[in-house]
DNA sequence: GACTTTACAGACAAGTCTGTCTGTTTATGT
DNA sequence: ACATAAACAGACAGACTTGTCTGTAAAGTC
């Protein structure tokens, strides 16, 4: 803890404020403010808002696949990863006050966005439904009919948490994981 | 056609600025500029942009409600009007150049919304969520599984938009009308 | 013809935003 | 002790934002 360097500080600020109000709704000088630097300090690390919100998709993707490797290289079936990973889901959208998924919510700004922030979204979202046709291919011999399972799973993840945080319910989860469980478990 | 009344004009223009780059993504002053008003005028028959984004979010509810309820009206089975649905948000995806859901896409934004606004994407969504209860219910005679299978599809059909939209692709789509026509001819 | 409603044009206020700049202070390594 | 690099403070530019305001012009109505 106590005092990381500049540039560590202003990343983990702005991770907190993106994902808590968004993209468009966090301004440099709150983040400087709250990291405690000046503005200079900023743009010597980040040449612009936009690289800063790349490096955040970044750390979110890494703190996501470390998560998912552990998940799928832990014991287990394939439902029973897959709820676990429901589960998760379903906690962070509570703790985070139903503020659904940072790659969703900031790919549906604008339709001109940089391209390296939509290159991050794409990265993180076929990523995550690689992770998927994992979890499929352990409980599905048929290959193409694992790859459909999967990309159903990722689908409807996808929607619990896009609606989760519309309704400010956690159903949409819970709905989605019973789904998932009974996909795999055919 | 020709020249509807400027309140008339200030909505459809910004219902399709709104919708192609979202809500935040437009300002005041493109809307009636494009729209052909004084901003003057605007502000006579809108009180806030706020007030315009509700006005636009319930325009797009009624259309949406027309479309389901002809297509519930009409004939055909459970999984046919679910297959229906799913192509004709293919269509829509396609057409709008893979814009997704308008109301996910504000709410996608800060948690500071008005309330208003918020009381739409709420309506909206229990809305549609109800519609493909209905849906299931003339498939499945159990009403608690009937219940079930219809928030199934509701997550899968939010799930699609959204990866659809992050994605560029049709292929989420394709893949939750498939899960919902396994879902319903169980 | 006078009156009222509606819409026009556009300046303006007050605030936001990102990004640049100047100059000072602090810490580190040699 | 001294040089170099990093971080500091904060003013500033320029372009945006929403919303208010003044005043004018064109309609329809009594």
């Amino acid at each position: 803890m106590k005092k990381p360097n500049a540039k560590e500080r202003i990343l983990e600020t702005a991770a907190g404020l993106f994902f808590q109000r968004g993209y468009s709704g966090v301004g440099i000088n709150e983040i400087i403010e709250k990291a405690g630097t000046a503005k200079a300090s900023f743009y010597q690390h980040y040449p612009s808002k936009e690289s800063l919100c790349e490096a955040w998709l970044k750390s979110v993707h890494e703190k996501s696949e470390a998560f998912a490797e552990t998940l799928l290289g832990g014991p287990g079936s394939a439902s029973e990863k897959a709820a676990a990973y429901f589960e998760h889901l379903e906690r962070l959208l509570v703790e985070s006050g139903y503020r659904g998924c940072p790659y969703s919510n900031t790919g549906a700004l604008s339709v001109e966005k940089s391209p390296g922030i939509c290159r991050q979204i794409r990265l993180h979202k076929e990523s995550t439904r690689r992770r998927f046709r994992q979890i499929a291919a352990l409980a599905i011999a048929d290959p193409a009919e694992a790859e459909l399972v999967g990309d159903t799973l990722f689908v409807l993840q996808s929607g619990a948490m896009g609606e989760a945080q519309n309704l400010r319910e956690t159903w949409p989860v819970e709905v989605a994981r019973r789904a998932a469980v009974a996909l795999l478990e055919r």
